[in-house]
DNA sequence: TATTGTTATACTCTATAACTATA
DNA sequence: TATAGTTATAGAGTATAACAATA
């Protein structure tokens, strides 16, 4: 007989003959599964634009935080600052973003958007709105917001508990 | 005049100085924030049991599903068979699971769970549950099924959608 | 001394092609 | 031929140590 972990499983597996029941129960892999799912996507959407979710995420950062430091966007994208360079080499290579030495501290380099980046960042911020349209078509758009603050309620929390 | 992408942030920026306002709108980028803060939580927990992420919820399908192959493993994982192989042969060295030749079908594998995996797995799933109460505490237990249903909800709908 | 950006490096997770043994 | 498991390999993403330039 095999070993039941959970009394019984009301809903059917997503994956045929596989029973996930035990790990469902858990917020923390469904929001891995689900994840999984809107990275794929997101990642299909910015290919056409020649981005990464992390240059994605800079580029937006930088357009909307002129003259922030590489220190300064590494701490807020949760990354660690060697890890930022190849990034910021990237979109710098693609003349989206620049590197300006600041006069009062010649340690830091002051981030801005080209132009070219402020366009590029409208058009991925307008391709990743009808991303997640398409992908929650059909979910209230309460539910959406519900989902957001919490979410932002674990990120806060659980980067206190962390502490 | 800074480029403003977004009319007005309502909510206080996370990270000292840096607005991210204009991602914070996207389910996606706080799901990511989020699980980046679970995930950080959840390798600690599991690290004094020897376990990853990932052979944790290998080990805890082999128990609840005995006798399952490594592809449909894999599939149920959703990860490609070759990177199950070293997650397995893991597992099988600390003599958690076993695989044993089906005599009907010598090609596979059938995945069992040794009373020592058994107990592992079950300590680790109480592991996670004592984890994931400590991070969500606060958050009503309604909203926290709220937030599975949705999750799993995107997890189809986007899985469905992406064919 | 401490900080910014950088290089080098390593580890995990993931993805693909090609092999073997079985069917 | 097709499938299960495997090997080899490569690409992302992430983490730490150490360095040069600057404060």
């Amino acid at each position: 007989m095999p070993v039941r972990l959970t009394p019984n499983a009301p809903d059917t597996p997503l994956v045929s003959g596989v029973d996930d029941a035990a790990l469902r129960q858990f917020l923390g892999y469904n929001m891995k599964r689900a994840f999984n799912v809107v990275q794929a996507d997101l990642t299909q959407t910015l290919k056409p634009l020649g981005l990464r979710m992390l240059t994605y995420t800079a580029l937006v950062l930088i357009v909307e935080n002129p003259g922030l430091s590489q220190s300064q966007l590494a701490a807020a994208m949760d990354v660690e600052r060697p890890n930022l360079v190849e990034i910021i080499d990237e979109l710098e290579q693609r003349a989206l973003v620049l590197r300006r030495r600041v006069p009062a501290d010649r340690r830091i380099y002051a981030l801005t958007a080209t132009p070219e980046g402020i366009q590029l960042c409208q058009k991925a911020l307008a391709a990743d709105k009808a991303h997640e349209a398409r992908l929650f078509e059909g979910i209230p758009p309460q539910t959406i917001e519900t989902l957001i603050e919490a979410m932002q309620t674990v990120r806060t929390r659980g980067a206190l508990g962390a502490k």
